[in-house]
RNA sequence: UGCCUGGUGGUGUAAGGGUAGCACAACUGGUUCUGGUCCAGUUAGUCCGGGUUCGAAUCCUGGCCAGGCAACCA
């Protein structure tokens, strides 16, 4: 250290000793920066943050990055606060469910944005008088050029644009012009109300932007009201200020719009967040954009924005994600300016292990085999003590009833076991789960050729699974009584697209050619009887299978419905797989 | 071809002039009444070239590559 001190002089001296206090080394780039300004005095040292979505969809995973980031550094930073934002500034798209949807996931995901619950559109007639105040100090004014026209002028990303011949209309006929569309006195398009700036800017979002437009549609707040609204550039940056925001965070792509928002909010002199920019999520497997997404709905490909094969909140918690998951999912991505591709198997490690140690374990038979175990007397039943989770004791047992036939999983016989395969086959002795030991002693086979019965005999001296003689089983597998069992609708997800980025095509083509088909199956399982009550929402793990969830379409008198949320690690497949391969 | 931003194992990230670390994935092995979990271990990385320095992922410089930007959408 004294070496150090002797060789580096005295610049950057003190700025050392603040990374070295500790306070900044290993936070994101965003955290560091907010830290430094309250360090600093910025702002008084107070942070508030907020979530903005445009009420135009639904919210999927990668807003929950950006919904873990601002409020979780609410939840932070001492006084830190965060608020929920609608956006809503194109009634055009803009509903009132998806307003109810958001407000859902963001509590649904742990958040609380208690009594800071705004919009957009309360600020309208505020936006109003800003954007005449900027008119009155000629930095805006009224264009009538069509939107073809002001497109052309515009320019392109190479070369500089020209001024529209209203550009240097008075302040009183800009004025003038200003009220009467709000007056509704025009047709949209006819006019719009342009910050004036720079027609030479290399940003193009600096070249006249427009402010204000003629929309003739209601909106779902303030309905007829209005019929000019004004856009994102101008309305963004002056909700934040009028909201006291200190740092504003918002996805890469608006990086290229900080200028305009720091052009406005300094012309109008008012409290002047700061906009700090992230690279959005990119998920391998799905796709997160809300046009495509929409598409998938819009186009049936998928049941709905809640269908568990969808990226969004909703359809992960329909499929069985839970908050805890997902949060500490995003906390594992971290943020960064660095556009990445994030593996959905951080994802499935995230509500694995979630899962693992809170969800309760079942047994439930997918694929159903008949086994008929020719010892065990006809007439008896007795019931077996299962543990509920092994990875927390308080979770306690439960009693599993056993009699003379159940059902195990098919692909848990083979009639010509492979290398390493321990479950049952002719001849071969296994354990059923908290049971006995069973012993194949024959198989019957229908006209297909298909295995359709096994003929099992039990030892009795194993009841619990252990043998007094100590002799042990390689294998141990799950199983139901089938006169107690309960037929339950088992839907089976697996990955949405079959490639890692599947926006990656051939020019002309779409992005839906590389969905998965077996994206979704449907099976008749088996199950055990304490599923009977499973309410809605209920999770749990089938042992040896995965995770599974009780879907709403669940009906009281009806098959309970299951949705698998993602299963468990297979190393036998593996196995099988490369037996296969090699 | 203009402007902005960014490049650390297969993937996501940390290291702020001083031993390139963590996690996921993959692969070994051990434990196990879930081929789960858990435990131990292995493989594998600073985009390239110059410069500054005793020392560079880090600072400077020149390339290369990638992403974003031309709605009266957000």
């Amino acid at each position: 250290m004294s070496d150090s001190e002797n060789r580096e002089g005295f610049s950057g001296r003190s700025e050392q000793n603040s990374y070295e206090s500790g306070e900044v080394s290993g936070l994101d780039f965003i955290r560091e920066t907010i830290t430094r300004d309250v360090n600093a005095g910025k702002y008084g040292g107070r942070v508030r943050t907020r979530f903005p979505p445009e009420p135009n969809g639904y919210l999927h995973i990668g807003h929950a990055k950006s919904i873990c980031l601002n409020f979780g550094i609410a939840e932070e930073f001492p006084n830190a606060q965060c608020n929920l934002r609608f956006d809503d500034t194109d009634p055009a798209k803009e509903t009132p469910e998806y307003v109810a949807s958001i407000k859902e996931d963001v509590s649904w995901l742990g958040f609380d944005w208690e009594d800071r619950l705004y919009y957009a559109s309360d600020y309208f007639e505020q936006m109003y008088e800003f954007a005449v105040k900027l008119m009155k100090r000629g930095k805006a004014y009224v264009d009538s050029l069509t939107p073809e026209q002001i497109q052309e002028y515009r320019g392109t990303l190479t070369e500089p644009g020209r001024a529209s011949p209203y550009r240097d209309r008075s302040v009183e006929e800009n004025l003038k012009l200003f009220e009467r569309m709000r007056a509704g006195e025009f047709e949209e398009g006819a006019h719009v109300v342009r910050a004036k700036i720079d027609m030479n800017a290399s940003n193009i979002h600096m070249r006249d932007p427009a402010i204000f437009r003629i929309r003739h549609v209601s909106h779902h707040r303030t309905g007829d009201k209005w019929c000019i609204y004004p856009m994102y550039d101008f309305a963004h940056c002056l909700s934040d200020s009028i909201e006291g925001i200190t740092h504003s965070l918002c996805t890469l792509e608006f990086e290229v719009h900080r200028p305009l928002y720091d052009w406005i909010l300094d012309q109008l002199e008012v409290h002047h967040p700061q906009q700090i920019e992230f690279a959005p999520l990119n998920l391998t497997y799905t796709v997160l954009s809300k046009r495509r997404l929409t598409e998938l709905v819009e186009g049936g490909i998928v049941d709905g924005w809640d269908d568990p094969r969808m990226p969004t909140i909703a359809g992960f918690r329909r499929r069985g994600y839970t908050p805890a998951a997902i949060r500490e999912f995003c906390r594992r991505v971290g943020v960064t300016k660095f556009t990445a591709q994030t593996e959905m198997a951080l994802l499935e490690h995230c509500i694995r292990e979630d899962l693992n140690k809170h969800a309760p374990r079942r047994m439930g038979v997918l694929y159903p085999l008949k086994v008929v175990i020719e010892n065990y007397p006809e007439d008896t039943e007795e019931e077996l003590e299962a543990v509920n989770n092994p990875e927390d004791p308080s979770m306690g047992t439960r009693k599993v009833p056993f009699s003379k036939v159940i059902y195990v999983e098919r692909n848990d016989f083979r009639e010509d076991p492979p290398r390493k395969y321990h479950r049952l086959a002719p001849g071969r002795e296994v354990r059923l789960r908290y049971g006995y030991f069973i012993t194949c002693q024959d198989y019957v086979k229908d006209e297909n050729g298909e295995v359709v019965e096994l003929r099992c005999t039990y030892d009795p001296e194993t009841r619990g699974g252990q043998a007094p003689d100590g002799r042990k089983v390689k294998g141990t597998i799950h199983w139901v009584s089938a006169a107690h069992a309960l037929d339950a609708e088992v839907r089976l997800y697996d990955r949405l697209f079959m490639t890692p980025d599947p926006t990656d095509v051939e020019e002309g083509e779409d992005f839906k050619q590389n969905l998965n088909p077996e994206s979704l199956q449907c099976v008749g399982a088996k199950v055990e009887p304490s599923l009977q009550d499973a309410e809605p929402g209920y999770r749990l793990q089938f042992e040896r299978q995965g995770y599974f969830c009780v879907d709403p379409d669940t009906n009281p008198e009806g098959k309970v419905v299951l949705n698998r949320t993602v299963s468990l690690k297979d190393t036998w497949a593996k196995i099988e797989k490369k037996q296969r391969q090699g």
